[in-house]
DNA sequence: TTGACATATTCCTATATGGGAATGTAATGT
DNA sequence: ACATTACATTCCCATATAGGAATATGTCAA
């Protein structure tokens, strides 16, 4: 088997940095397709390939606007990885506290 | 250029649900590799090689206790991926109060 | 209708993957 | 020394990329 579709939930489709990048961007607000291109400086094709990952995962949303496609954050699907990483919070506060008890001694 | 190598940060790393799976069982204490095949009823080289894709990005640590390798989650190579799911975090508070409104109307 | 603008899709290719199977290596007990 | 236990590595292969280049689609304005 290869590796799973980057498409097949938000973990895979936002370990790729520019995809991050973008959706860290449309998080100030609704964008065009040329604003983010002007912003990040990716080619066209590529932002629109990235824009069509974060759309089927849900990360994104868009809307028409005459010729432009207005895409903006859907913050919600990002929430679950927000979730499972909260689950090793206790844990890294435990451990950080564990190395200054150490270092103390 | 082909998809980031799952090895090039933690965010590729944990792209991979199996691999979230094992860092979730080793958030509850150090383990062996044999204890993770049986938990999870991976097969056993499944195990060891994505034990060593989390080592390479320092998810996991490990040391030897005679024939067995133990390992340990490093919660704090997590951090970097909750502090940026963090970012969105007033943006989906944000968005959901408006759905909430929307709905009263 | 025609042209210009804005975005999407297609074709191409090198590359890394994850599973399965088999085999290699290291440490222990006798 | 040898068998056994516990892991790690290697080989094989189908598959899905991400970028680059080119082209297609859709919308508006004159």
């Amino acid at each position: 088997m290869a590796r799973a579709a980057t498409t097949s939930d938000a973990f895979n489709a936002v370990a790729e940095p520019r995809r991050r990048e973008i959706l860290q961007f449309l998080a100030t607000g609704e964008r065009s397709v040329g604003e983010i291109v002007m912003r990040l400086g990716f080619e066209q094709p590529s932002v629109s390939k990235h824009l069509r990952v974060l759309l089927e995962v849900k990360l994104v949303e868009v809307r028409r606007d005459g010729r432009h496609m207005l895409y903006r954050a859907n913050a919600a699907a990002i929430r679950p990885l927000h979730e499972w990483t909260s689950t090793f919070e206790r844990l890294w506060k435990h451990q950080l506290l564990q190395v200054k008890e150490r270092a103390e001694k």
